[in-house]
DNA sequence: CGCCGCAGTGTACGATCGTACACACCCCGT
DNA sequence: ACGGGGTGTGTACGATCGTACACTGCGGCG
């Protein structure tokens, strides 16, 4: 689980990292079952015998992998709320979210449900879908009292879910309707 | 995928029930990736020749076996929602649904990632998805309008994703505050 | 200049997989 | 009574897997 720093390893510092990134796209392409050694270092361009040799097992790498996707969407999600100022343009940017197509990055919402299935059965996974929710609860608190921000996010997190499940595409007016009910203090 | 229905087997016709129902303890206990013709023959008790027999290879034995688990699923949410005769009753087992334990049974936990995983990726096995998520929309509309239905059922999935994911539990009025909000008209 | 230690790699092993397929067995029609 | 067709099964094959491990080649120190 690299709680310790890789030991200042001399040359190619970066290759670690390119083969965490080839984890993903092969994870977001075949799945964590469909995700070999073999295929990550194709990915990669590394011979299969860097596998063993960057990381203790597979559960290493997995390991890592979801935690820097993690990171980079909790990134994102912030991101989207960044610019907002106002309560109200931080409505708007959760409407935003909810209108957003999901089938427009396929890449990444493969990616989280391979992490969401992970994270069901493996409470060491689920360390890293916390701190998520966490950092995504806190961005949203800088707009909503902590109450409304966990209703929001659950939200988000429902009708985007729906959306992935094959739910036909709710209208505007209705996402609308949702964030304006959900948002709306008691 | 079975569209036609099974050639009139002349004996032991709970055989290929009995693999279904197998095939889906092994996934809840070792997930769609770690489910095996030969792991799922074990848990059946049959031999590893019926599974060829019964079934036309693995993708027929998910796609029948997460069908089954979607309808029971659905049939339970049905249930739940079967004895509320007025609005006030239908949005108490709203909260009473938000407020179970979901480790309580991660059996079923674990197969609706698995499944939502599979959705994600192969539209094949997001028909199971929607027709679940249309029995569940239909319930909800006994005793809700159609927005107020489609918002109440992504924040039950929101909320529910939100504790399987390790949420520290929200409060019961927390519960109760969102449901409050969801459900009242605009 | 030579050697030594370690970053990095190619290969081989044992396990497990999905699936095909030859065969066994039983029931039924003749 | 007996032959045949179809239900059901044991086994074997080729592919792929994770991982171990002996090895290479090079950079720096004595």
């Amino acid at each position: 689980m690299s709680a310790v720093p890789p030991p200042a390893r001399r040359t190619d510092p970066e290759r670690r990292d390119r083969i965490i990134d080839a984890a993903l796209e092969v994870i977001a392409r075949d799945g964590v079952a469909g995700t070999s050694h073999r295929r990550v270092a194709a990915a990669a361009d590394v011979p299969l015998g860097s596998m063993t040799y960057h990381f203790t097992g597979m559960d290493e790498l997995l390991d890592e992998a979801f935690t820097r996707f993690a990171d980079r969407a909790a990134d994102g999600f912030a991101d989207r709320f960044g610019a907002a100022t106002s309560r109200e343009e931080a409505v708007e940017a959760v409407v935003a979210l909810l209108e957003q197509d999901p089938l427009a990055d396929a890449h990444d919402l493969v990616l989280t449900h391979e992490l969401y299935t992970l994270a069901a059965r493996d409470p060491r996974y689920r360390r890293i879908t916390e701190h998520w929710l966490e950092r995504n609860h806190t961005t949203l608190t800088r707009h909503f009292d902590p109450t409304t921000a966990r209703i929001v996010d659950a939200l988000i997190e429902g009708v985007t879910l729906h959306r992935a499940l094959g739910a036909p595409r709710s209208r505007t007016t209705e996402a609308v309707e949702a964030v304006r009910r959900a948002t709306r203090a008691g």
